[in-house]
DNA sequence: ATGTAC
């Protein structure tokens, strides 16, 4: 009998893997899922989340988004609390793409002047904005700039002209998160990162230029400044080959101290060492320091891709009203205190392939939001619709402050490709502008591929995690 | 996600 048989149904949208249902397994798995989005659930991506309940120091219980699926060690769409005293840190539950995220910007132009001039637009984006495995940057950083990037972020490319200083603003730890310390990355780490700042990757990341399509909560858009045709620019990447180093390096030093910690591991790729330890705090450091690189990357590739957008249209920044909305991680560890049993309790929330979605009226909102929530910004699939969503106060109670991520796999690249040769690429993707190195990516990202974002985004403004403000629609879209 | 397997 597997597990997803010893779920019980709490409410329309709830289910719960009571504690101790597995060995060792401190709290209950919580999962939030329609009954479409139930039918998805991969045994495998549970047991991870099973597994992950067996930690030491887990606080409340493992909370599963919509667009769960299987990962590395812990699912994507998982979201995991620790206690800072008597917890661990998981470098397998924060994900090899280390402070993957989103950024939206807002601009004045209107859809119905830009989509004329999309696919010009679209093949400058091709030229100006390097994405693709192992493209590489324009900006090549020496050792010590590199530092002075991992511990500003995305001030570092305000200060390179990549942005303005109102950016900072407008981004998850203003875009640069503290305890980055530079010396606890690797050689390697600092060889793979010196070349790929500004660059997009691959997989699922992406530079889109979109349009507002439907707005769901007109006064939350008013105060966000955003209007039903409005052009969008949006940005998917993270830290490239530096984070994926920084999470190999600590991986293996977490496999090396296991038994000195006498940490018991139901799988090894959920490795993990003790916040409160030379090696916890080692990988906490270089953690932060890959999640400010990856601030500083989306930085330059929001800038790069307006700005191409702009100089295409020929116009001014004031007539383009560059605006940058938001920039969050969905994936990442951050040290937070959230209520457990009644009382505050510090902990590090693990966030993997899911996004923080802090209600109105917390500190950590910046001002002009405060009275509606932090942006939450839900990347579609290729094709499909993205959504930008506000942090409602159920997140606190429900899910340490969390929402979803985007739309999850359910095809893998291997499927999709044999799907599109299939049924032929114009049929896949429609009218939709897509530009990128090779056929492959593009292959592989066509929006079958995905759960429906669509679904997923109902499910988590139903359970008053996150409130739905606005669809958004892709003109054109930049892959790796 | 990723110098797509060290």
């Amino acid at each position: 009998m597997g597990l997803k048989e010893k779920l019980i149904r709490k409410g329309k949208y709830i289910w719960e893997l009571p504690k101790e249902t597995i060995e060792g397994q401190r709290v209950p798995v919580i999962l939030y899922l329609s009954d479409a989005l139930f039918e998805l659930l991969e045994e495998d991506a549970l047991r991870q989340a099973a597994n992950a309940a067996t930690l030491p120091g887990v606080e409340k219980a493992i909370y599963v988004m919509p667009d769960v699926h299987v990962g590395y060690g812990f699912p994507v769409g998982g979201v995991m609390a620790t206690n800072t005293e008597t917890g661990i840190i998981s470098p397998g539950s924060i994900g090899y793409d280390i402070n993957c995220g989103v950024r939206l910007i807002a601009t004045n132009l209107k859809a119905v002047d830009v989509a004329p001039r999309i696919k010009e637009i679209m093949n400058n984006m091709l030229k100006n904005v390097p994405a693709g495995v192992g493209s590489t940057s324009e900006i090549k950083l020496s050792k010590s700039q590199m530092k002075e990037v991992l511990v500003k972020g995305a001030g570092w490319a305000v200060e390179h002209g990549f942005g303005f200083p109102e950016d900072l603003q407008h981004i998850e730890g203003f875009g640069a998160l503290p305890n980055a310390d530079p010396e606890k990355a690797s050689h390697e780490a600092y060889e793979r990162g010196s070349d790929e700042l500004g660059t997009v990757g691959s997989g699922n990341h992406f530079v889109e230029v979109q349009a507002v399509e439907q707005i769901y909560e007109p006064e939350i858009a008013e105060k966000l400044g955003i209007w039903e045709g409005q052009v969008m620019v949006m940005v998917h990447s993270g830290s490239r080959g530096f984070g994926h180093q920084v999470c190999t390096d600590y991986l293996r030093v977490a496999l090396k101290v296991r038994d000195k910690y006498k940490i018991k591991l139901p799988d090894p790729q959920l490795a993990c060492m003790p916040f409160n330890s030379p090696e916890g705090q080692a990988y906490f450091k270089a953690m932060n320091a890959a999640a400010n690189y990856a601030f500083a990357n989306r930085q330059i590739l929001g800038f790069k891709a307006a700005n191409t957008v702009r100089k295409t249209l020929g116009i001014s920044w004031e007539e383009f009203g560059y605006r940058l909305i938001y920039d969050h991680a969905h994936n990442i560890g951050k040290v937070e205190k959230h209520e457990v049993d009644g009382k505050k309790v510090e902990v590090i929330v693990h966030r993997k392939g899911a996004t923080r979605a802090f209600p109105p009226y917390n500190p950590e909102v910046p001002p002009a939001y405060r009275e509606v929530g932090q942006p939450v910004i839900i990347p579609g699939d290729m094709g499909r619709a993205s959504f930008l969503l506000v942090g409602q106060t159920n997140s606190m109670k429900m899910s340490f402050g969390t929402a979803c991520h985007g739309a999850g796999r359910v095809m893998s690249r291997r499927q999709a490709k044999k799907y599109v040769k299939e049924v032929g690429l114009e049929k896949v993707i429609g009218n939709l502008v897509v530009v990128a190195r090779g056929k492959g990516t593009i292959m592989e990202e066509i929006p079958q591929a995905y759960k429906d974002v669509t679904e997923v985004v109902r499910v988590i403004d139903e359970l008053g995690i996150a409130k739905a403000v606005a669809r958004l629609k892709p003109l054109g879209t930049l892959k790796g």
